[in-house]
DNA sequence: GCAACTCAGATGACAATGTCAAGTGAACCG
DNA sequence: CGGTTCACTTGACATTGTCATCTGAGTTGC
């Protein structure tokens, strides 16, 4: 039951469980490796033995979140029963849910991953694929898929940053979040 | 000459002149209180004479860099040479130049700025406005100024954002940061 | 022109944090 | 069962943000 190579996998996905659910109550100042250890029920000095450094912890958190949102997309391609424009719309919305919901996950999932977290760069570009491959299977023209898919990403990623930033505010721009997306679908999707 | 006042002032100067430079060249880890004194030619703790504390003093270099942003914007406006369309393009491309040029100041600017930031919020609106009118100059009418443009704003910053990210590469996309730009404005301009 | 005052800045100190070296005890292996 | 390995703990240290206290030069009133 308890074998030794149980008990480590168990402790580091409880330390990325406390880092997360600590990053998504108190902000990246919350996360400390003091904080993540006592909630994950070790000491301190426990995520040493698991990751480099704090920074690798939270790669593997950002690259976790990446990943949720790649079974999200995963749900959409194999899900036939809907339209490729509706499968689109959902991915779409669907990003847009998570960076509400989890704001500062959105963000560290946004920031740079340096050279040096290949786990968290093929995460991110895991899921891009899948997205690129939901914008392609709705236009026909395999070479716009890029271009397109890219502007409809980098689009929702700035609706959202700006959202999460509050300096997207209905009182100054007279339109939601939620509004910009849909232009951006009728005029690009 | 050296009166104490105007020695003061000059201080505040150089510290904020300090904690810029420091950003630009190391990121935000590389901004200490102690550096940022230390370039400035003070003590670790003359900071505390001038801003609250850390976070007000990153605040009111964000504002800066908003009014910079800003002056941009009025050079834009005032040069009744160019055509209005040709303006909001300089707009657009400028703040690109700008994300490109200091990343990290950049990401600060579009950082969340706490309600206790009076400063650093009023320079993000009052250089919004600015934006608005320019693009208010292309479009007639009025009402359609602010969610065009925050239609624009957004997908620009999200372009900046993955680009200076890397997650916006041309091996994945096959597109570049500057076709989205164009894309964006034959699409929406 | 001088004494009292004000205030920008310097300095010492402290708590929190990331990080590492050394230690420990239980699982593992022969 | 005895030695070994290894995940984890603990003690320690450097760095950093922050504050209380101190100091000296600029300022003010007479």
């Amino acid at each position: 039951m308890s074998s030794r190579a149980d008990s480590a996998a168990a402790t580091r996905r409880a330390l990325l469980d406390a880092a997360a659910e600590l990053l998504d109550e108190g902000g990246p100042d919350a996360v400390t490796l003091r904080a993540v250890g006592a909630r994950a029920g070790v000491s301190r000095g426990a995520p040493y033995g698991h990751f480099p450094d704090k920074e690798h912890l939270l790669a593997a958190v950002a690259a976790r979140s990446w990943e949720a949102v790649g079974e999200q997309l995963d749900a959409l391609i194999t899900d036939r029963r809907r339209a490729p424009a509706e499968r689109l719309e959902q991915a779409l919305s669907g990003l847009m849910e998570t960076g509400r919901r989890r704001p500062y996950a959105y963000g560290l999932m946004f920031a740079a991953p340096g050279a040096d977290h290949p786990e968290a760069l093929a995460a991110v570009s895991r899921t891009h694929d899948q997205f690129l491959a939901i914008v392609a299977d709705v236009i026909g023209d395999k070479d716009r898929a890029g271009p397109i898919g890219a502007l409809l990403m980098t689009s929702v990623h700035g609706i959202v940053a700006m959202e999460n930033s509050g300096q997207l505010t209905a009182e100054k721009w007279h339109v939601t979040g939620d509004d910009l997306l849909r232009m951006l679908i009728a005029r690009i999707g």
